[in-house]
RNA sequence: GCAGAUGUAAUCUAGUCUGGUAGGAUUCAAGCUUCCCAAGCUUGCUGCUCGGGUUCAAAUCCCGGCAUCUGCACCA
């Protein structure tokens, strides 16, 4: 679908439109209107129902704003810089370690300053022009800001909502009662300072995510629910293969995706589009090349979605595998770990050194301290007891007499070992899959415009119209419709204009039904219901309405078995 | 970020070359009409992307910003 159109729509009526209009624009920045953010919700709903209620994640909630320490640890700040020179001539722009890459080693890992004197030791000039290029400078995408007003600490936009179901993990760990495998999600706002965003609201500085965290024992990548839906197909279109169909289980047991939970998730992923009202046929998962694959990750697949803009996408999936929670440990020294007890504990017997300090003090005095380290440091085998043993300190070597320590030997029994768990990251762009939604549902038949959303998206989910604003219809309509709402149906009451036209006017919001009060009904107590798509309608008592509203609405009931 | 094109109401558009009261259609709103699929009639609301310059006078000419589109570059 062209997007010019869903652009017209999506600002006509109410579903999202560029922000800041009046003052100019801002390009990568959208809001959401009414219906836009009715439908939302509602996408969140649907996610939530599989995530939180299906599987049973727990849903957390931290500040867009973090610390500087998060994205040294999550590589960010690091990964997220690129350099760019300019040529003085044609002002053409590059990435600084692009030039570098046949030249030196390792470029990307380069600082500024040495990528400028390598750059000009090997005389770098513009590829297109040979012209003098500028000296690097460096761009990062993420948006920086300041906590505290007078200074203090700086801050960012975290680019993803994953890191606090990192850093957090301890805490999580002890919620699910220290056992694997769980997860995590968070919805929210992630911030990216993209150099040109285009492509309306596919392509934003300030979007939405949900995402999810599930850890795991990396020797026992398993999650509950797999073997039913093991036979299940996907379209998958892997790294160096043909595209085509695949069920989960050949595609884990050829080893084309590269675990079960991964691929148990791109299921999950596959039916909530497809409940979002996506189109199968225009749905598809792409294995990410070795060289696009972000720096944490083991595996990624994207799920895309053919749009307007060509293939989007909407979904990435990735084994981010230990990087992020060991990252963390090693920036924070926090205990990021999970504890897993063997099947049997066993029975270790250890040798050890024990330092006897009220020796080692007189004799060596202001050294005792460092010698004693020196001590506990050395395993049993060095040691022979009743023999000095030599210690080096500062170079020294130094013979300590055997009345300085005690070896002991000890029995103890190991039930388990620490690990770093492995996770698997189902990320969604909210905004993209709205986008789609609207994109794959948009149907025009001689200007004449629906939008056929399934009844959990659409943004109302009712229209209520007396047939005429006068002689009681429209009281009828009215209380009809606040018993809908009172029973947690988003409706829409329209008396104004004819009645085709606020028909007109639903089906392009993407109403479902429409409920119209006539002057029959005065008579036999029943209003019309009416389907937005086959526009067929059928006449049910004013008492069972909200009864009947209620079924369609959660899906227990379809139009046709009504009546 | 670079190059080119574009910018008139919620939407589409005339007017820009050649400076002189900004026009139409749709939408929207109020009303009439026993009105079930964008019917008709009456009435009404909303606009020159922003800033500066030239000029008696700027939607129109000049400069700059912003935004959109296309291509390049970028895109965890």
């Amino acid at each position: 679908m062209d997007p010019n159109t869903i652009l017209a729509l999506a600002k006509r009526r109410g579903f999202f439109f560029p922000s800041f209009e009046i003052y100019g624009g801002m390009a990568g920045m959208f809001d959401y209107g009414p219906l836009g953010s009715s439908m939302k919700n509602n996408i969140e709903k649907l996610w939530r129902d599989h995530y939180v209620l299906g599987e049973g994640l727990a849903e957390i909630f931290s500040p867009i704003i973090s610390p500087e320490e998060v994205f040294i640890a999550s590589g960010h700040l690091s990964e997220f810089t690129d350099f760019s020179v300019q040529c003085t001539k044609c002002n053409q722009a590059y990435r600084a370690d692009n030039l570098l890459e046949d030249v030196v080693d390792n470029p990307d890992s380069m600082s500024k300053e040495e990528l400028h004197s390598a750059m000009t030791e090997h005389n770098i000039r513009c590829p297109s022009c040979k012209g003098e290029l500028s000296e690097p400078e460096s761009v990062n995408l993420m948006f920086k800001t300041m906590v505290g007003p007078l200074g203090g600490r700086d801050g960012y936009m975290r680019p993803e909502t994953a890191q606090a179901m990192f850093f957090n993990f301890h805490l999580l760990y002890r919620f699910f009662r220290e056992k694997l495998p769980f997860g995590i999600v968070q919805l929210g706002k992630g911030f990216r300072n993209e150099i040109s965003p285009r492509q309306g609201i596919t392509r934003l500085r300030e979007f939405n995510m949900m995402e999810a965290e599930i850890f795991f024992d990396p020797d026992n990548k398993k999650w509950p629910g797999f073997e039913e839906v093991s036979s299940r197909k996907l379209r998958l279109l892997p790294d160096g293969a043909e595209e085509g169909e695949m069920s989960l289980e050949d595609a884990v047991g050829q080893g084309i995706i590269a675990n079960e939970p991964l691929a148990y998730f791109m299921h999950v992923t596959r039916d909530i589009l497809i409940s979002a009202g996506l189109d199968e046929d225009k749905l598809r998962f792409r294995q990410h090349l070795k060289t696009e694959m972000a720096h944490y990750a083991a595996d990624c697949w994207d799920c895309e979605a053919l749009t307007g803009y060509g293939w989007l996408e909407l979904v990435g999936i990735a084994d981010r595998g230990c990087f992020d929670l060991q990252s963390h440990i090693d920036h924070s020294d926090a205990e990021l770990t999970a504890f897993l007890r063997y099947p049997e504990s066993k029975e270790v017997e250890t040798t050890s050194v024990v330092p006897n300090l009220s020796a080692l003090g007189p004799l060596f005095k202001g050294r005792a301290g460092v010698i004693a380290d020196k001590l506990g440091n050395l395993s049993g085998e060095d040691i022979v007891r009743g023999v000095p043993v030599d210690v080096d300190v500062d170079g020294e070597i130094i013979s300590i007499p055997p009345e300085c320590f005690e070896v002991t030997t000890e029995k103890k029994t190991i039930s388990g070992e620490r690990i770093v768990p492995h996770v698997i990251e189902p990320s969604y762009g909210l905004d993209r899959i709205l986008y789609t939604i609207l994109d794959h549902n948009y149907h025009e038949v001689d200007d004449y415009v629906t939008l056929r959303l399934p009844i959990t998206i659409a943004p109302v989910k009712f229209g209520v119209f007396p047939l005429m604003a006068k002689d009681g219809l429209d009281d009828t309509a009215l209380s009809i419709d606040k018993k809908l709402r009172k029973k947690g149906i988003l409706t829409y009451f329209d008396s104004s204009g004819t009645i085709g036209r606020r028909y007109a006017r639903m089906d392009e919001a993407g109403t479902p039904f429409c409920i119209t009060v006539d002057y029959e009904s005065k008579e036999d107590g029943c209003v019309t219901v009416r389907d937005r798509d086959t526009k067929d309608q059928k006449r049910i008592k004013i008492d069972d309405v909200a009864g009947v509203a209620a079924s369609l609405d959660d899906g227990s009931i379809t139009f046709d078995k009504i009546g």
